[in-house]
DNA sequence: GGCCCTGGTTACCCCGGGGATACCGGCTAT
DNA sequence: ATAGCCGGTATCCCCGGGGTAACCAGGGCC
């Protein structure tokens, strides 16, 4: 569903700070650990990961578990609230994939006539 | 429909920069002018209202036209791709109207618990 | 000439997000 | 004992969004 899904900058459309969308996204189907998270946010350092998951529990979108058994792991799910997002980000989404190419498009257009207009004074 | 609009840093949900959802619900119903913008935005100066309105019309989701009759003016109104992300914008704010407290909660029940771990170390 | 309206621009500054890199403390397995 | 894995911290730095305040150019008006 957010098969798309790129660092939020890029996107007119974001949700919370520039890699909360991505995380979301990754605990859709279930919880995931510190570890497992990193994999497909390879490009995010673990201090900025952290930041993010921190950020989103204290908005109440996610749940931090720590299980000292054995061999002791931290799992983060989505809360109800975090849940609730996922509807708004499918639209964000669906949104992006509609009308990407028409905003570059566009983007492209400006940034031409505006060196157009540097040119001609 | 957007009543309850604010800055998009206190949303979890937010569109292009600070104000740009605010922008957007201005043009809503219709052509405005820089003037007539400021109005309902008086907490924007006037550079960081063009910066905005520039990078919407960058994007492609505002139109800028200039009238240069007896007494000139410019106009703001949205383009079809504008328009088109009003309806996620109603989203979002339903998102938030039906979200709101439930995330200030969990802001303050985060903070508060930080706050009792750090008295106790 | 002097003033206002319109729609900005210019210069300056500040703060915080987020990146790079390195380090850390607990536990286990061998 | 030492080498992993795990889930992070610590430190430093940079850049850009966005705020303040002041200034500006063209036209109309009186």
């Amino acid at each position: 569903m957010f098969d798309e899904l790129c660092p939020s900058s890029y996107n007119p459309i974001r949700f919370g700070d520039k890699w909360a969308a991505l995380i979301l996204a990754c605990l859709e189907h279930g919880p995931r650990r510190f570890s497992e998270l990193r994999v497909p946010l390879a490009r995010v350092t673990p201090k900025v990961l952290t930041q993010s998951l921190r950020s989103l529990e204290r908005d109440g979108m996610v749940k931090r578990t720590v299980y000292a058994e054995a061999t002791p792991h931290v799992e983060y799910e989505l809360t109800p609230l975090g849940r609730s997002l996922l509807g708004p980000l499918a639209v964000a989404c669906a949104w992006t994939r509609e009308h990407w190419d028409e905003l570059l498009d566009a983007r492209d257009a400006y940034d031409h006539a505006a060196s157009e207009d540097r040119r001609a004074g």
